[in-house]
DNA sequence: ATCCGATCGATTGCAGACAATCGACATCGC
DNA sequence: GCGATGTCGATTGTCTGCAATCGATCGGAT
């Protein structure tokens, strides 16, 4: 029962969202783990309206299941999410690349270029974390430039469980940050040429990259799935 | 302050969020009206709570726009939204389309050929209400078929304003009945076909045409949106 | 007359209390 | 012994009250 040493210049909802996402991304908060609301707000020094509107999001987002009277779990991701997550996410990033093409404006590129020089620098040996980190930034610029919110919003409905994904990946075969570098830099570049066309090919060609990495995971299979 | 005469089999929230997506549907809430949580509650007989569970979700979806202790608008729509709609129900539809042509069930043909045939006979005079109703019919078996969580919930998020356009040109040019038929028969012969590349080449086809007619739609632009 | 600031009302954000519902366990009947 | 059934505890769904915050309005100064 401690004062939070941020003074809510936000709703407490948000606050509450984001540390949930980040917990579950992490995995602090384990898949298929029963969250309580009282808990969660006991441990957060809330009462349980905010928790019960962070919940109710993530539940949109297919963060957590949420059971009528029974409460909140956290989603058990398989295999058949990664396709899943994977496929949505081509759909809707091929579209933000294309878009991306002619809406960049040289604070995009500025911006794109200031995380590449940071994938550069820290290839070869950086916590897994923080090189998920880099690349979600990267993509966080493309869905800015493509200047479409309603995308934004799907990319922002996926990305914890892209985080998650990758952050999972890395942990267990380390070589994200060697191949990190230069395949965002073949993104940046078709950007850079301004044809949809091209920039659709190139995400395309890098997600495809990134799936392949993806399936080597070994993750639990639908008939794990708490019923 | 009278009995609902629907016993909630369901929780109150999602009744509510069923009442407020029809109502923003049809346009019996204005675009850029004031949604005051009381008001809504007191109307629909239930407390805050459950209003405010809705209209949360409402804002993730874009329906309304929620100000800090200003209170819930109803988002106005505006040809860029009509572009971000078509731009990201192509991309996310086409997808559907593709996979549902591997995985389209004996059932999932009869349910769209019961719609298809509702379409032929309304065909000519019919309540725009109705004729948009079986559109949407039409494709919420496609994405049913489609068999992907993440997916659906996408399409669930546009539904509604997809809605609002159809109705909105429908009562306007009240010839979609004539086209509305064959359109859908088309793409329902691609799907038959069982390949992908086909299926969404045929989805393609048929949003682009869609959308082609939602252009003549007169609408605020963005400078009309409330501040 | 216009611009700026303080006050006020309206409305939401948050908290806590009560009631409905679900699953688990024990008990009863077969 | 096994299945069905009733009861109970735990947890959420819903409701109401209070305080924080925002925009509008009014008043004063320039």
């Amino acid at each position: 029962m401690e004062l939070r040493n941020t003074p809510p210049r936000t709703s407490l909802s948000e606050y509450v969202l984001a540390v949930l996402r980040e917990k579950i991304a992490t995995g602090e908060l384990a898949p298929g783990q029963h969250l309580r609301e009282m808990e969660l707000a006991a441990g957060l020094d809330v009462s349980r309206g905010p928790v019960r509107d962070a919940l109710a999001l993530l539940e949109s987002e297919g963060q957590v299941e949420i059971k009528r009277h029974r409460g909140a779990f956290v989603s058990v991701l398989t295999q058949v999410d990664v396709e899943e997550v994977h496929t949505f996410r081509a759909a809707i990033e091929s579209l933000a690349a294309e878009r991306a093409a002619t809406r960049m404006t040289p604070a995009h590129f500025a911006e794109l270029d200031r995380v590449l020089d940071a994938m550069k620098e820290t290839s070869g040996s950086v916590a897994p974390q923080e090189a998920v980190r880099l690349d979600l930034a990267f993509h966080d610029v493309l869905y800015d430039a493509a200047d479409h919110q309603r995308l934004s919003r799907a990319w922002i409905s996926i990305r914890s469980q892209v985080f998650f994904f990758l952050h999972t990946r890395n942990v267990n075969f380390p070589d994200f940050p060697t191949v990190g570098y230069p395949e965002h830099h073949d993104l940046r570049m078709a950007l850079a040429k301004g044809d949809p066309a091209v920039a659709r090919a190139a995400a395309e060609e890098h997600l495809s990259g990134a799936y392949t990495r993806l399936r080597q995971l070994e993750l639990p299979t639908e008939s794990d799935r708490p019923r």
